[in-house]
DNA sequence: TGTACATCAGTGAACGCGCGTTCACTGATGTAC
DNA sequence: TGTACATCAGTGAACGCGCGTTCACTGATGTAC
């Protein structure tokens, strides 16, 4: 096909970035390669032209997800009042909507018990992206002194309420959950 | 084989009890209903006699696992000095041993995620137990009114901690979340 | 400008293997006589 | 007490299917002449 240079590299992108949202979806190992590349229209085949491994497309797809919610993060806190920024980051993240789309949420929410399991270059990025998932809700903490490990626990926060707050059956206690780290984070 | 009345309910037991540690430890799609059986010195073909599906044998796994943990946490509590069962719980959960074995360990954080894919009835099974953990924190999480809403963030502080501090590369970070969300409980 | 050719992104069959589930069967046991 | 039998927990082969990965091949393209 020899199509133009950034032809091949726009594909790699297409692929990430479908993949991001159904492993967020279905889990790593709830969706196969050949799934996930009959999902940008392309056959099973192809992938290891593109990745050395599943692993491989779990990293940088783990990374791209990331990326996003950081950028989310940042706009939300950027979009708040003069020191609103973590009040606006902690309901951003912590909506009904995040709740219900995995698929377009937190990769560590979703995917993170699964990396545990993998090797150390998917912990690795994932690792890289958290730093700066950190340093976004210490730039925005509103902490004076103790800034980083307030900003981490804030964090650990947030996604342990959206683990929660999606393995469990009644709707009641979901919102329950959500409200109850909202408030924890004034 | 015809045993004692109690045999087919202690190997039943044993099987979930098995299962339970191998399911935290490789994710639900990580191990197979044979390789669960073959833990437990028998062949998979006799698995539909003691369970309706895999997903039925998850929903006892998770309810096992919970109770376990509530117990420990509990017994943490119980075991501490007047006015440190917060502290004694958050320092129970929040400990390397528990990042490092996570068989052993919470199945909020080791399997929260894929329970959330899963039907309701395993969501039904992990919220019953979520709701005991929520009154054990009531109980010792010393707040004067609001207690519930701070208990539920407490443990979303823990569970999300666990969940980052597994998922990360670097053993210099992973010891500093679970420091973070432990200043966080004080 | 027109034609022959080398490139290489993507195809699809195949590898060995494990998945969840079903089912006819086995054989050690407690019970009935 | 001794023997025949009904029970049923557990066995293992088989179902159709999907897994991650490999590889010989295709065919549309940009380039060289």
């Amino acid at each position: 096909m020899r199509y133009s240079q950034t032809h091949k590299e726009e594909t790699h992108a297409r692929i990430v970035a479908s993949a991001s949202e159904r492993l967020r979806e279905s889990g790593v190992n709830g969706i196969g390669v050949a799934d996930l590349m009959r999902a940008v229209g392309l056959t099973h085949g192809g992938f290891y032209a593109h990745f050395d491994s599943k692993e491989a497309l779990v990293t940088e797809s783990v990374s791209t997800a990331l990326g996003q919610t950081i950028a989310r993060l940042r706009a939300a806190a950027e979009a708040a009042p003069r020191g609103q920024g973590r009040k606006a980051i902690a309901e951003s993240y912590l909506s009904a909507a995040h709740r219900d789309h995995a698929e377009k949420g937190c990769a560590i929410a979703a995917l993170g018990a699964d990396v545990a399991r993998m090797g150390p270059s998917v912990k690795a990025a994932l690792e890289a992206r958290l730093e700066e998932m950190i340093a976004v809700a210490e730039e925005y903490g509103g902490a004076r002194g103790e800034a980083r490990p307030k900003a981490i626990a804030m964090l650990a926060t947030m996604v342990g309420a959206m683990v929660m707050a999606r393995a469990v059956k009644s709707k009641g206690l979901s919102e329950e959950i959500l409200e109850s780290a909202r408030q924890a984070l004034v």
